[in-house]
RNA sequence: GCGAAAGUGGCGGAAUCGGUAGACGCGCCAGCCUUAGGAGCUGGUGGCCUUUGGCCGUGGGGGUUCGAGUCCCCCCUUUCGCACCA
């Protein structure tokens, strides 16, 4: 039997690592030394380390929401333990349907319900071991937050960026509310998947289409998830193209404007069609045709989104009996009604050119409408020439295409010309006689921000017949949320705080007679789209925020959270800011310098949700391994930003890795203290060489947010020391314990204790930095391949010459046996990495 | 339909200015230590074969190259956005 080697593992039982132990008392040291609060006025080196704010469900804190947070927290640890004073705060999102409708459910009024979730949210967040400042919390619900949210609301209302109006809105008949736009994922509602149908209401909108350009130039230049930046490039929806008029008459003043991305195909608008809900339908409409019409458009409101959206269905429609004149051609052509044209996009109207668009293409074969061909395929027509002959050709699909290849023909003085050109020509052309000009269409709407629902911010306006419209005055915020016991929402779109005499009767604040508040609550993410801007400023009353910490935090430094996301609350959030911009009250007009999204966890490969029984209760895991370790496998179960599996048995390795880690700093200090230095010997090169490779490759990945390969590199960097098979050197294990300390804190800040360290860590500490020298050695194994096949390695010293490595490699029997009896055609060398011998 | 990302051992995943594929971990196998072990330690672990050696191998098929997981073309699959957007 072979002497067995040194082991690293102490004998001794005392001194074991008992992670409950260590983490209770560090947690009792951070905040009995406030050691997670950074001096708001004062910091020199501020960086605001953001994450989404959860939403205190009744279920507790889900594995996912901490996942996000502990990837975010390592990242923060991280940049303080680099220097920076960082700041991470966390908060409540707490109004809301979900609670409500939970609140319902389990007959527990959101007030009390509420208060409960965010303290287990808060003791469980606590146990995690996350840097949070819980002196800068925030609570939507609170009073004292959503006041504030009502001063935002009177800011934009004052500078005409609110504007209540009579509009086809998104309701969902199971929430019973009014959605936004983005709230309505393929005609369904995000929250409870209904089929959304339609109303018209009276609603407060927000005027973010006044910031469309804006809000897409500036993705250009934000460092920000690409596709993140694609989804709301792909919300906005740019279009370029023009509006042109199609006038009831000859010289009529009266026009019905259409927009279109292919002016080029003018003279082949050979009808026009109408969204249902078009006001103008009636306009054209004979009574001869009023029956057909009133049917159709009855049966178009019957349907929800997802009907009406459908794009595999008929095309449907009807004949108003009206004609509208083409202003290129002069033509009278037939205006129809179809509810494939959707009121909510562009003009609600559109000219149909059936021989070049699809859905024009499908309606003119259903109701027997003409096809002209007005551009014709590359090289099918002579330039210059007309001569195409104008019977419809069989074709079965519209032609699309329209490039600079593409010729014009049947298009009167622009026949001949090339597609792309024309176009412009066209317009141009139009725009003289006033019938169009060039326009741009963008697919982002106006944000409804009502909802006819109890547990949201009151709008804070009041209705008064002699005054009209009355914003309340900042003096009198917040108008608070009153007790109802009975909240339920109602179908007919009023609201339950419209039962509440108590609530709505007010006084008007202008000229005192007897007025009406506003009913509806605003949308939770109002609440959500300015809450990074209050944290700083959470003890401040006077203000939503203070100046002097806004400049000093503001804009956030890097922001983390779920792509779910992308275009909710990120585009609100820096509509609301671009606004606050404008308005004076910040300094920048993007929220966020950076933001990064992070992965979903899966669970044994799929999704996780309570109908599997899937789902993984933090508490469970944090109760058996402790929070270090559930960290730590959090962090090293897959990529961070793309996600990863959860399976239980892999959270052994990362739990092992720890033990052993306190296992080696112990065995360290007690060998040192036997010895009577500090075990600061010198590193032998080969391990020193280790470490600032191991220092250089930490650095950059958490920087990037690679958690999985930091801590595979920290785990190899422990086997390296480990396998020298003699008690780890104090230069040996202090970077590994600084470097460890972002994904497990607690333990770290032992350890560097028992190092003779002051704590706490992450104020003494500082990040190791790597020497470039010492990342290589002076000698090399490379490998050898002939004809590109590997048939050995040598060792050389560094920067040898290809000579020397042939030389080498001819001495490798494995190399040898391949070039008997061939000869070497050709040699590549590529220094320090690899020698390729090319035979024939 | 459009757009984006991704397909690597039994599993989670490493490695893409082209240069020793499978780091790290789980699991598994063998040994040690143990009254015992679901603890710990040591070693091994892509597949196949005629096993001091060789062949194959990163979804499939072509190509470029001395050399391809990585680059190019075609195809398949999966996931996620958007979707009658005029």
């Amino acid at each position: 039997m072979a002497a067995k080697r040194p082991h690293v593992t102490r004998e001794s039982t005392e001194n074991m690592y008992d992670p409950k132990d260590v983490e209770e008392r560090w947690q009792a040291f951070w905040k009995q030394n406030r050691t997670n609060e950074p001096s708001l006025s004062q910091a020199a080196d501020p960086f605001f380390n953001l994450m989404m704010f959860p939403y205190p469900s009744a279920e507790g804190l889900h594995v996912g929401n901490l996942y996000a947070f502990t990837g975010a927290d390592v990242y923060g640890r991280f940049q303080r333990l680099r220097g920076h004073d960082v700041f991470q705060p966390v908060g409540f999102d707490a109004f809301g349907i979900h609670s409500e409708n939970f609140a319902l459910k389990v007959g527990i009024h959101p007030m009390d319900l509420i208060p409960a979730n965010i303290m287990n949210f808060t003791r469980q967040l606590k146990r995690s071991g996350i840097m949070y400042d819980w002196t800068h919390t925030v609570d939507t619900t609170d009073p004292e937050y959503y006041r504030w949210t009502q001063w935002i609301f009177l800011q934009l209302y004052k500078a005409g960026l609110a504007e209540k109006k009579e509009a086809a809105v998104n309701w969902c008949p199971s929430c019973k509310t009014v959605l936004a736009n983005e709230q309505v994922i393929s005609g369904r509602c995000e929250r409870c998947h209904s089929a959304v149908g339609q109303k018209t209401l009276s609603q407060w909108f927000f005027k973010i289409t006044q910031y469309s350009q804006r809000l897409l130039d500036n993705l250009e230049w934000i460092d920000w998830s690409e596709t993140t930046r694609m989804a709301q490039r792909n919300w906005i929806g740019r279009s370029e193209g023009a509006t042109l008029r199609f006038q009831v008459a000859e010289g009529s003043e009266e026009a019905v404007s259409v927009f279109t991305t292919r002016p080029d195909t003018v003279y082949g608008a050979t009808f026009l069609v109408l969204a249902p809900e078009h006001p103008l339908v009636y306009r054209f409409v004979p009574e001869s045709h009023r029956a057909t019409v009133d049917e159709y458009l009855a049966a178009t409101a019957e349907l929800d989104l997802v009907e009406r959206k459908k794009t595999d269905k008929e095309k449907s429609g009807v004949f108003t009996g009206g004609s509208a004149v083409n202003p290129a051609t002069g033509e009278s052509v037939p205006v129809w009604i179809a509810d494939y044209v959707l009121m909510e996009y562009g003009t609600g109207a559109i000219m149909a050119v059936p021989a070049h668009d699809q859905r024009d293409f499908e309606f003119a074969r259903a109701y027997d409408l003409p096809i002209r061909p007005v551009v014709a395929p590359a090289g099918s027509v002579d330039q210059g020439s007309d001569s195409a002959d104008l019977s419809v050709p069989a074709i079965d699909a519209a032609f699309v295409e329209h490039s600079a290849d593409e010729v014009l023909i049947n298009s009167g003085p622009f026949s001949g010309r090339a597609a792309t050109e024309a176009g412009e020509a066209i317009v141009e052309s139009l725009a003289e006689r006033d019938l169009g000009e060039p326009s741009v269409n963008y697919r982002l709407h106006d944000w409804c921000i009502s909802r006819q629902r109890y547990w949201g911010s009151p709008i804070p306006v009041v209705y008064c017949d002699e005054c009209g419209i009355v914003p309340v005055p900042e003096s009198d915020l917040p108008v608070v949320l009153p007790r109802l016991e009975q909240f339920k929402p109602s179908d007919d779109g009023i609201a339950p705080l419209a039962k509440s005499a108590e609530f709505y009767r007010v006084e008007c604040p202008e000229c005192g007679v007897e007025a009406r508040r506003e009913t509806d609550v605003s949308d939770t993410f109002l609440d959500s789209a300015w809450y990074f801007l209050r944290y700083p400023s959470t003890d401040v009353s006077d203000r939503a925020m203070d100046a002097d910490r806004t400049r000093r935090w503001l804009p956030v430094d890097m922001y983390i959270g779920g792509e779910e996301h992308a275009v909710l609350h990120l585009l609100y959030s820096r509509f609301i800011t671009m606004a606050l911009s404008d308005l004076g009250y910040v300094d920048f007009e993007e929220p966020y310098k950076k933001f990064r999204k992070h992965g979903l966890l899966i669970r044994d490969g799929s999704k996780m949700s309570k109908s599997r029984g899937n789902v993984v209760i933090p508490d469970q895991y944090i109760g058996s391994h402790g929070a270090d370790t559930f960290r730590a496998y959090l962090m090293f179960l897959g990529p961070y930003t793309v996600g990863g599996d959860f399976r239980d048995q892999g959270i052994s390795g990362p739990h092992r890795f720890l033990h052993k880690v306190w296992d080696a700093v112990h065995s360290c200090v007690e060998a040192a203290a036997g010895a009577g230095d500090g075990g600061g010997r010198e590193l032998d090169e080969d391990i020193e060489r280790k470490l600032h490779q191991t220092i250089k490759q930490i650095t950059e990945d958490f920087a990037e947010l690679s958690f999985n390969t930091g801590v595979a590199a920290l785990m190899e960097y422990l086997n390296a020391i480990r396998a020298q098979g003699r008690t780890p050197l104090r230069p040996e294990v202090e970077p590994l314990v600084i470097m460890l300390a972002p994904v497990a804190p607690h333990l770290c800040e032992q350890l560097w204790e028992v190092l003779g360290g002051q704590p706490s860590l992450f104020d003494e500490a500082v990040w190791p930095e790597y020497d470039a020298s010492k990342l290589v050695a002076d000698s090399v194994r490379i490998p050898v391949q002939v004809n590109g096949k590997l048939r050995g390695t040598v060792q050389v010293s560094r920067g040898a010459s290809a000579d020397t490595v042939r030389d080498a490699a001819m001495a490798e029997e494995g190399v040898r046996r391949h070039l008997e009896g061939v000869e070497v055609r050709k040699t590549i060398h590529v220094q320090d990495r690899l020698l390729n011998l090319v035979v024939g």
